[in-house]
DNA sequence: CCGCCAGGGGCGCTGAGGATA
DNA sequence: GTATCCTCAGCGCCCCTGGCG
């Protein structure tokens, strides 16, 4: 009469009994302690696998207070950077035994994020992963982050997060200097949306290249990220006589620009050479195939990840800044300036 | 004496204490129930405050034994349907009030896929999406779809799996038949890895459009989805000279396809007209831009995310499969072949 | 009698100590 | 003493019952 009902999912308990030992001789056999007779493990592994039994994470991690999991907080956007990030982070975090959970956040206020770390504190995670910009902080982010290890993958920081991030200001600085270098006498800018530090620190990058060889140094023109707002960009920089090169702050919005440069009538590199950021997969085979100043997105996922396990393993690791280079790939989009006319 | 060791998180407890009502009535007010006076509720939300206290999501699954979670299976790849796919699931189950978690999976073995399943339902979930083929069923999966609610994105299934899927057979007519009608004698094609039902959908509908208006079949060249199978495809194709109409499986190869033909010197559209599936952002901007199957990813994501959930509530619902219609995008690198020599 | 709240029991598992050889 | 196993007491929360106005 003590039948369990149908469709009941087996316990702990329920493979003890098949087994004929304790609760917790199951559970020291399942999470590989040591201490267990082969014997005895082997009739534990028979009964769970007859019973089809599934051990449940929300008591383990009640009753052991670890989770094994690390939370990311990303930005919602299809853009390439995004799920590479994700990607990365997930290998890593795999690799050293952790799940990863992800929230995505729809804007970039402290709201918004404030709410994605409390819900990813509330499933329990031992730390969190930052990858979008911590515009403004306000209290309960500054007290999240003191509570739980963090790690930012953008340049932004609290007083007590970890960052991994990309030179951001080298990353300006190569494509600038790339470009300068082919004999061009300066480089227009389009830039990622403002509110994005890796955009304001390509654009510092950039500026300050410009201005270290003494060259004009043009208004930079803004954009979002997005092929369309490449193109819209291109659409002005076409008509404008003197411009010879340009920097555009992602492979997307580079894309975008040489499209626009096109139906304007002009060539890329022979006109007007352009160097985007990401080295997305299509910047090789795309016409002309994209130069680029190429992000390690798998190093830094995994890089924060090792950052973030240290801070879990010991809270009192000091929050660094870890700055990772970038790689500037040279192919078909840039090229010498025409001889002057 | 009894003093909370420094660092410890709050629980319900520490905040009924606060509060100066049970632990009960604080559960109450936090999980919106009514028979709650203003008053208490005030109170209660004040100690939470204070407290900074944030709920346990592993107490409260283990306790009410419901998770409103939802998995979601992906294949590791940086591909553009997958983070697509993800996010369309990701939205539409955040808006039912549900989280969802993601595992990757290496390999599209059922071993590897009924290893992500299990670790899917030791975190509780109460449904499943499948977003990648299921090649071959173990009785392991077939177990799981019984105990879990499933729904595969892909055209595959078991008995008791729900599918929502594009019409691929659909796809690959379309894309014909849009080639036929500019004129050419026919189509050639470069397909998918034949492991992906998706793939063969699209081989299958381009085949039988061909065999149905009485047109030669050429061999199918195969690709792996990414851009680099494509340029190595293009470059056969571009050799061929009766070739002057490509469908290919997916914008990516598709874009490595053109590359390799103007490698080749031949034009796209006006020596071969290309058509992708999938409608990436890029596709728009990259040159030449390229017509193409479009996907409605975030549509399917949601009709999956309904079927699960309404599955979840009444495990009786009928398994069934949904077909989603795709809708073809002319742009320019298709167009009439050139007029016969 | 109904609205509001407190208390006990238990979800499935693990950590600590004791018992048995 | 050492290897192996078991009993016991919670982890933090929600459901149920019942008492108080």
């Amino acid at each position: 009469m003590d039948e369990k009902p149908h469709g009941t999912r087996p316990g702990m308990a329920d493979v003890a009994r098949l087994a004929g030992v304790s609760a917790q001789t199951v559970s020291r056999t399942l999470s590989g302690h040591p201490n267990v007779r082969e014997h005895t493990k082997a009739k534990v592994l028979a009964a769970v696998e007859e019973l089809g039994y599934r051990k449940n994470d929300a008591a383990r991690v009640l009753s052991s207070g670890r989770s094994h999991t690390l939370g990311i907080v990303v930005f919602e956007t299809m853009f390439y950077s995004r799920s590479a990030a994700t990607v990365g982070v997930e290998t890593a975090a795999h690799r050293a035994g952790y799940t990863v959970s992800a929230v995505t956040v729809a804007s970039m206020d402290s709201t918004a994020i404030q709410a994605a770390m409390t819900r990813l504190s509330e499933h329990n995670v031992e730390g969190i992963i930052l990858a979008l910009p911590l515009v403004q902080v306000n209290k309960g982010i500054e007290d999240l982050t003191r509570a739980i290890p963090t790690v930012c993958t953008d340049g932004s920081r609290t007083a007590s997060t970890h960052v991994v991030t990309v030179d951001q200001h080298l990353a300006g600085r190569m494509a600038t200097e790339h470009l300068l270098s082919l004999g061009h006498e300066t480089v227009w800018h389009v830039s990622g949306p403002e509110s994005w530090i890796e955009a304001g620190g390509r654009t510092q990058g950039w500026r300050e290249t410009l201005e270290a060889s003494g060259r004009f140094v043009p208004p930079a023109l803004q954009g979002d990220w997005s092929p369309a707002s490449g193109y819209q960009n291109g659409l002005i920089l076409g008509r404008i006589p003197d411009v010879t090169a340009v920097f555009v702050a992602s492979d997307e919005m580079a894309f975008g620009v040489i499209r626009a440069l096109h139906e304007l009538g002009k060539r890329v590199p022979e006109d007007i050479s352009v160097i985007g950021v990401d080295d997305i997969p299509l910047a090789e085979y795309c016409s002309p195939s994209l130069t680029t100043v190429a992000q390690p997105f798998g190093f830094i996922g995994e890089r924060a990840v090792e950052r973030l396990i240290a801070a879990i393993d010991d809270p009192q690791t000091p929050a660094e800044t870890e700055l990772i280079e970038p790689t500037l790939i040279v192919r078909s989009s840039t090229g010498a300036p025409a001889a002057a006319s």
